[in-house]
DNA sequence: CCGCTCATGTAACAGGTTACATGATTTA
DNA sequence: TAAATCATGTAACCTGTTACATGAGCGG
């Protein structure tokens, strides 16, 4: 179980909300983790009933009402031994990567369009990210804020899915390039 | 049901047995996709009974006998089918990742040495998968290999796959610099 | 003789995905 | 008036992981 570090991980920069949370997993935490609301619903409900997390009821008027989220001293804790233990390596599933690998046999034309797809989905990402990284260094430096800010972590992660998605848009653009060159090539025969 | 899909890519290079199919997952075609050879065997049962590959029995006198595996024809239109379609966007799943994320609030001895140690792994990918390209493309350049070769699926995956493992490997360095340093400064105090 | 490679699986369980379900409010 | 946002879940199903199981030959 694997997902519960994640969403401790997530609930640390503060009290979250099951949809607040869900849209973190959409931005900043599919960085490093990826799941869907349900799975967060489900799990916050685990970690409450087992003292990792505290929720609170807020009442509001014009929306229904939520319950907002944080760790709890035990959920460091938990956190704590998690990164102590041994991370398996991580490994890449990626449907875009077994049609390239298939590339030679297969129609090309429905593969460059999804290349191209991946490869503004990446920009995009890569956007993004660019903005929450200035928004949380602020006006310092990134050596400065990476030195003496207090929370860096998420920084950090961040930093990683900028660099991976960046590769990610070169690597489909090369792809794109290769195979438009070759259907060329095969064209004039 | 995806791994399928990578299994017929996989099939796509020639003949294999399902202990040769897992030897492929663990190297080349973990790049794509990873799977263990329990996943594959009962894979390959199922995808030879819906007809998409063929086995036939290899009898070996001083080794087990063996059943090699290759793509039929309704296996290509399988993947053809599956290429066509869109893909999903790909996500990341990293425990490390998670780790780094909680850096602030956990000790980082551990994680350093994680770190280090993926580090390390990363750099052994790298040269794997540096004398798998040269394999691949013989004594052509890459540019050549690239316009000319028959078989540049593997070639293109694999290059994405050292790009991926260079920036992990990158990505780890620096984030080793940065706890150590904090730590420093931290110990000063 | 110990451990590795070849060679193939089964069974129980944990985890993740898809589909379904509800309902009010704000914005275009 | 249609779509998006806020807010939370359940249930069925599919997939993947872990543990267990077997057995022969080869190399140090």
């Amino acid at each position: 179980m694997a997902l519960r570090h994640a969403v401790l991980a997530a609930l640390l920069d503060g009290e979250l909300s099951g949809y607040q949370l869900a849209k973190a997993f959409d931005v900043g935490v599919a960085n490093f983790w990826y799941a869907q609301p349900q799975q967060l619903y489900a799990e916050l409900t685990r970690l409450e009933k087992e003292g990792l997390v505290a929720g609170r009821e807020v009442v509001q008027e014009t929306r229904p009402n939520k319950r907002l989220f944080h760790v709890t001293d035990t959920g460091v804790a938990e956190l704590e031994a998690f990164t102590a233990a041994s991370a398996k390596p991580a490994f890449i599933r990626d449907d875009l990567l077994v049609k390239v690998q298939a590339a030679d046999r297969v129609d090309t034309d429905a593969l460059i369009a999804q290349l191209t797809d991946r490869a503004r989905i990446a920009q995009a990402k890569i956007d993004l990210f660019g903005t929450l990284l200035c928004r949380l260094r602020g006006d310092r430096t990134e050596e400065d804020f990476l030195r003496h800010g207090d929370r860096i972590g998420p920084y950090l992660t961040c930093l990683r899915g900028v660099a991976f998605e960046q590769e990610n848009r070169d690597w489909c653009v090369r792809t794109i390039d290769v195979l438009e060159e070759r259907r060329q090539l095969h064209a004039r025969h």
